[in-house]
Parts: C-alpha cells; structure tokens; sequence
DNA sequence: ATTCTGACAGCAA
DNA sequence: TTTGCTGCCAGAA
C-alpha cells in the first residue's frame, strides 16, 4: 500500500516544505496557520525552523511567502540580503511597507481553509 | 544523553 | 497602549 498518501506521512520540517510550496502565487500565510494545519498551532516557530533549513532544499521554497501573524519580514535577514525578502514580495504584487506586507489581511492565503 | 536555540504567537503586567 | 515573558516542538551542539 502506497504509504505517500499525503504531507502528514513526511517529517515536520519537509510538511512545512509541502505546505509552502502550495502556497498560490500573490498569496501570503503566518508560521502560525502553516503550524495550525500540521496539528501544532503553537509551534510556529517549528515552521521558522524548518524553512530555516530549507537552504539545504534542492528544490525552491517560497518561504518568502511566509512571514509572522502581523506581516511582519521577520525572516529577510535569512535571504541573503536584507532586501531580498521584500524584493521577491514585492516583485509578487505585495505591498511591503517598513518591511511590513500591508496587503496581509487582504491576500492572506490560509492552508486550513484552501487545503482542508 | 542533556541543553540551547530558533524566520512565532499568546497572554500578563 | 506598548513592552516583555513564557510556551510550544524539533533539530543541532
């Protein structure tokens, strides 16, 4: 029997790995619904973590389509440049104002209610 | 094996 | 209101 049958089989890190790679283009979500839809609403920074490794990924992680509950680029100073993060966001048709997407609310993509 | 960290989130003062 | 502390889980040293 086929084992694969969805992300909850594989390890936490390669489930966060998953989920934001179906994170649709123009879209954004918090480390805090990815960790709600892996059964762990309180391990945010699980998700933190495991994007953090995903540098060691050969495939491409959006994780810059991942930021914190309040929209805030917490995590750009991992991209390399401390404008990459926003860069990439903004060359999405977000709207990044003090390293803060202000369209957050409006095009938060939540994997709890699109991937249910 | 134990301890610490970490790209968060929620609650308390 | 803002600021700070704790809790959460898993991996790395």
């Amino acid at each position: 029997m086929a084992r694969q049958k969805s992300i909850e089989n594989r390890d936490f890190f390669s489930r966060v790995y998953e989920v934001t790679k179906l994170i649709p283009y123009g879209r954004i979500t918090s480390y805090g619904a990815v960790a709600r839809y892996l059964g762990s609403g309180r391990s945010a920074r699980l998700v933190g973590w495991a994007l953090n490794s995903c540098h060691s990924r050969p495939e491409f992680i959006p994780a810059h389509r991942v930021v914190n509950r309040k929209g805030l680029l917490t995590g750009k100073r991992h991209f390399g440049n401390s404008t990459t993060m926003q860069q990439l966001l903004e060359n999405e048709g977000f709207s990044v104002e003090d390293d803060q997407v202000t369209d957050f609310d409006e095009k938060f993509w939540d994997p709890l209610k699109e991937l249910k």
